[in-house]
DNA sequence: CTATTATTTCGATTATACTAGAAATATTTA
DNA sequence: TAAATATTTCTAGTATAATCGAAATAATAG
């Protein structure tokens, strides 16, 4: 994953009415719930949570199926975990030596 | 792990001028590195890194100690490791089941 | 104390995001 | 076709964030 998505996705994951939505999606499991029950359990105006999907939708956490006058909502498992692993990525095989880093700073002079 | 907090770390990583710093952070390891060395290194201008040096800081994502006139930096791996197990929490085990989102349909009308 | 290096504060510009009401559109059912 | 339900678009106010140069402040070494 590239850090420019990654970026964009914790971005996404880092509003706290989008992050309960998603919490939600996670709750609800593949099939997902339509649009309608997240904005009448989490109590968020209509148009307010039509603009928070376009955004989940947007770097691809969100996907959405339509099934009569309902739109079901469901999270895309795979890229959430995409984005949790580049956080965590080479946290325990540290690249930089000690002696790089000295070296750093006596290049900077 | 909040929701509320959570998102603000989040948030916080979602720029992707702190996410490259906090990948450099976490390719440095527990010793760390000084602050000039990250501005060098990433060539990000001394006001604008410390602006995002106090926002990780601030979701104690950063941590500091000062030796001599250098400022290390380094990441606080537990941190990291909290936020990025929120965004997986309860991902395998779904607990809102299917009667339940149709009883929500139902409860709506 | 002076010079040097390291980091922060200030200030200003510019851009982008959050929110939600009202109206519009779409989809199904009668 | 009309009524009912579901979702989106439009619009606009308000707030918050990103950026960085210049100047100010630490901290150390000579």
């Amino acid at each position: 994953m590239k850090l420019e998505d990654a970026a964009e996705t914790l971005a996404q994951l880092g509003n706290p009415t989008r992050l309960e939505v998603v919490r939600y999606l996670v709750k609800a499991g593949p099939s997902g719930v339509p649009v309608g029950s997240i904005q009448r359990q989490l109590k968020i105006p209509a148009s307010t949570l039509t603009h928070h999907l376009k955004h989940l939708k947007g770097v691809g956490l969100l996907m959405q199926k339509r099934e009569k006058t309902n739109l079901w909502c469901s999270i895309n498992f795979d890229r959430l975990h995409e984005v949790s692993d580049f956080l965590l990525e080479e946290c325990c095989s540290f690249s930089l030596r000690e002696s790089d880093k000295a070296k750093t700073e006596r290049n900077a002079a």
